[in-house]
RNA sequence: GUCCCAGUAGCUCAGCUGGAUAGAGCAACAGCCUUCUAAGCUGUGGGUCGCAGGUUCGAAUCCUGCCUGGGACGCCA
């Protein structure tokens, strides 16, 4: 806990206290204490609403109540210089001076901590996102799940949560045949043949470049096997290629994962026949098929685990898969699917009630869909066609830092513009620059002063931060940690993007109307340039959490 | 027809576990570089928070209905 939140906790108690002691409310009637931040300034440092929330309780106007709970409130304990009582009974606290610039070595001390914290209470989290399947390349889609699942993994990590990244990688069933079959096609396209592709084919040209490859390598020599042998290895070389792509792209967006767990896994050690097992009071047979009844969970109709002939459905080794999951012991685990597959989510969380799992363990994030605008027009996206933009050639052209930005600096809930034109241009409307900038700008100050000799002092009176945009700055530092803990219990990475681009907002305003390295004013240099490096150390953070890099010019 | 998401400034979006005068970026307009990086700053204008009811001291926020846009409703994945 540090110096402020100490200072919150403690002007929470004297209010509690007070409240007490006018009688207002006996101690199991007093509502949980929020205190607020105020926007406006002239609302104070901090503010309650608790006269209000008591109204019923004591059976008194909010004001007159607010006015009683002042006149006993103990000022001295709780550092307060003035108490204010506003609007329909607001209270608002204003604070002695100093109380904010305790932040500034608070944050020096962290470093690289700071805005961790144990909000979370260990509680284990694990985050599956991106699964595509290897069949094709990722694209803008993806990218977005990617870069919503990395981030909030982050996010968890920083508030305390013990967090595992997975991918589920769909190694088996129909949509891997379906590759095997649309590599065949191309292999022998390659080869000159009049071949159609099958009809739900792949159609992307990484499977075309797959099947030149397979002519390079093996000539003609696949042509003349049997057939079940050739798919059977065209499957594999396949499954390989897409797969060790998906890993170089997913490199390249910096985005790594604790464990790639195979779907072929759960067929080899019967996993799918144990889940079938457990669940069975809840199948019946009906058209030669098995069906979950699904709908006894709350879903709209029942679901088939096993086709007509025979075969699985994609659910039944997902139910498989999320049996695993749960067993392995997580507190929460947590799917980034995007909106097409929101339809899903009912099936599955009858399928882990089902199972005897509470379901409240499973959530699901949907991630709204992108839409690409390119020569002002807006583009298709479609996996069929292969028209769609790789996640490679963004980063590419874009690079990797504007990318994860963009791509979590709106809600998971709204869907996204992508203009290309305007990632491309590489103008300044992209904030990433902004935010980036800011602490840039801070490195060169930083190494003048140390090139004045005015090298960073730990005895700096951070007292005399005591103009606007000085105070401006350290309120915001020292909201950082209580930003990450909400991003993380909300489920919310966009609020650290916020953050970042507020914070660089408030060091660009400060920068331009108040001069750090000053020799004719020692004291106060020594005091902005503690202040410039705990804003420095901050962005950083902020920025690490996004997983943007922080560069130190510009 | 059922379900999910969205509807807030000209545009793109925050704000939504109820609180004070609804915010930001872009666009428009007017200013600021002999001074630590002008990829920056300062100011101005701009709003029936989709519509209609309801809940209460108080609703952009919660509830109900409707409208509009997007998505999903397979023995596909």
């Amino acid at each position: 806990m540090n110096v402020l939140e100490q200072t919150e906790e403690t002007l929470k108690q004297q209010i509690r206290d007070a409240v007490l002691r006018a009688g207002l409310a006996s101690e199991e009637e007093i509502p949980e204490m929020v205190l607020e931040k105020p926007k406006d300034k002239r609302h104070g440092d901090f503010a309650t609403n608790i006269a209000m929330q008591l109204a019923r309780v004591a059976k008194k106007a909010p004001r007159q109540i607010a006015e009683e709970l002042v006149n006993v409130f103990d000022r001295v304990k709780a550092s307060v210089e003035k108490v204010e009582i506003a609007g329909p009974g607001f209270i608002n606290f204003f604070m002695k001076e100093d109380f904010l610039g305790s932040i500034v070595p608070n944050i020096l001390q962290e470093g690289e901590a700071y805005g961790r914290s144990r909000a979370g209470n260990n509680e284990r989290v694990q985050v599956e996102f991106v699964s595509v399947n290897p069949t094709g390349d990722l694209h803008l889609g993806h990218a977005r799940g990617a870069a919503f699942g990395d981030v909030l993994c982050n996010v968890f990590d920083a508030a305390g949560y013990r967090v595992e990244r997975e991918y589920y990688i769909n190694d088996a069933g129909n949509q891997i045949d379906n590759l095997a079959l649309s590599i065949e096609a191309r292999y022998l396209q390659a080869l000159g043949q009049d071949v159609p592709m099958p009809e739900d084919g792949y159609f992307g040209e990484d499977i075309t470049e797959i099947g030149k490859q397979l002519r390079e390598e093996y000539g003609e020599q696949w042509v003349q096997k049997d057939r079940e042998e050739r798919l059977a290895f065209f499957k594999e070389y396949g499954l390989s290629y897409e797969l060790g792509k998906i890993k170089e792209d997913l490199q390249a967006f910096k985005v790594h994962f604790d464990s790639w767990f195979s779907e072929r896994s759960l067929y080899k050690e019967n996993k799918i026949g144990e889940t079938l097992e457990k669940i069975a009071t809840y199948t019946y047979e009906k058209d030669g098929a098995t069906w979950f009844r699904s709908t006894e969970f709350g879903d709209d109709k029942d679901r088939v685990l096993i086709k007509q002939d025979g075969t699985y459905t994609y659910l039944t080794p997902d139910i498989a898969y999320h049996k695993n999951k749960l067993d392995r012991g997580f507190d929460q685990i947590i799917n980034v699917w995007g909106a097409d597959h929101h339809g899903y989510i009912p099936r599955m969380r009858a399928a882990i009630q089902a199972l005897g799992y509470p379901a409240e363990k499973f959530s699901v994030k949907i991630v709204q869909m992108v839409n690409l605008f390119a020569d002002g027009e807006k583009v298709r996206m479609s996996k069929r066609t292969g028209k769609a933009v790789a996640l490679r050639e963004l980063i590419e052209e874009v690079g990797v830092d504007a990318v994860r930005y963009y791509f979590v600096m709106r809600s998971n809930d709204s869907q996204l513009d992508f203009d290309m034109d305007l990632a491309r241009s590489e103008s300044n409307d992209n904030p990433v620059f902004y935010v980036q900038y800011a602490h840039a700008r801070i490195c060169t100050m930083l190494k003048q002063a140390e090139g004045k000799g005015l090298s960073f002092d730990c005895d700096a009176d951070v007292s005399l931060l005591t103009a606007e945009k000085e105070t401006d700055l350290l309120k915001k530092l020292a909201a950082f940690p209580q930003v990450i803990a909400d991003a993380a219990r909300m489920q919310t990475p966009h609020k650290v993007t916020q953050y970042v681009f507020d914070l660089a907002s408030l060091l660009h305003s400060f920068y331009n109307a108040e001069k750090v390295l000053d020799t004719d004013h020692l004291e106060r240099t020594k005091a902005r340039i503690a202040l410039m490096q705990a804003v420095k150390i901050t962005l950083a953070n902020g920025l690490r959490v996004l997983g943007v890099t922080a560069p130190e010019k510009m």
